[in-house]
DNA sequence: TTCCATGCAAATCGTTTGCATAAAC
DNA sequence: GTTTATGCAAACGATTTGCATGGAA
């Protein structure tokens, strides 16, 4: 990310103004809609960029593509493994005590945002 | 899963002899050694149908393949993101009231194994 | 003898890559 | 003028699907 372009510029605008975890075909939709001439690898590689430099994060889940979530104050993800979607919420953990705990069992060090809770949402459990 | 299948039988003993998280193509290669004839898509199939059947786990990560794991007692996952090697590690929670939380806020309901920690591991730390 | 599971190959989906061109610095 | 980012199309990896066949109940 040494360079500007009014392509990325474009990117992290759409993402920070979506609150609902778009997809990177989505963000692409709706940057095109702005620059059709804009193309789907333009989009991976700035979403790629953006998650490297810790603007963005990336959301991985069993079901569907990558979702992106502009990085704001904090807050968890529940995501739905039968839809795919994902439920912002909010909870205090003793952060500490189990960063602590992982690490000295695994080695890894974790953030707030490396927990992803996963289960059924409301509308699938019909 | 209504009728028996060799191949599913293979399958199972083979997820539930490695204690590695084994991915589907580390599982599909494992039983085509003992089966050359055994495909793909039926080590897909079966894994899905048993990951259905809350015999296995499935565990989705932002790097490669899916892993999978055979249900024993309480563990958790922590991922790291880097080379998507699994560990496994055990806490307790106050899942009741995590749970209860979560509830309330999204509408999702998490079971044990619903919670996925990421981070960066030892050896991708450098 | 009726389903269900398999094997194969082709298709699909999400994402990445190579390469020539265009824009930034 | 030398990077660095782009657009395009082709390649890719992981997984799924359609269809004919073989095995289970």
């Amino acid at each position: 990310m040494k360079n500007y372009s009014r392509q990325r510029e474009e990117i992290i605008k759409v993402v920070k103004d979506s609150y609902n975890h778009p997809t990177a075909e989505e963000i692409y939709m709706i940057v095109k809609a702005k620059d059709p001439a804009v193309s789907r690898s333009t989009v991976y590689r700035n979403l790629g960029l953006l998650v490297e430099s810790n603007l963005i994060k990336q959301i991985s889940m069993k079901v569907g593509p990558d979702r992106y979530d502009y990085m704001r104050k904090n807050h968890n993800h529940a995501v739905c493994t039968k839809c795919g979607k994902i439920f912002d919420f909010e909870y205090s953990f003793e952060y500490d005590e189990l960063q602590k705990s992982i690490k000295e069992q695994t080695g890894i060090e974790i953030s707030n945002d490396g927990i992803v809770f996963e289960g059924i949402c409301d509308s699938c459990k019909n």
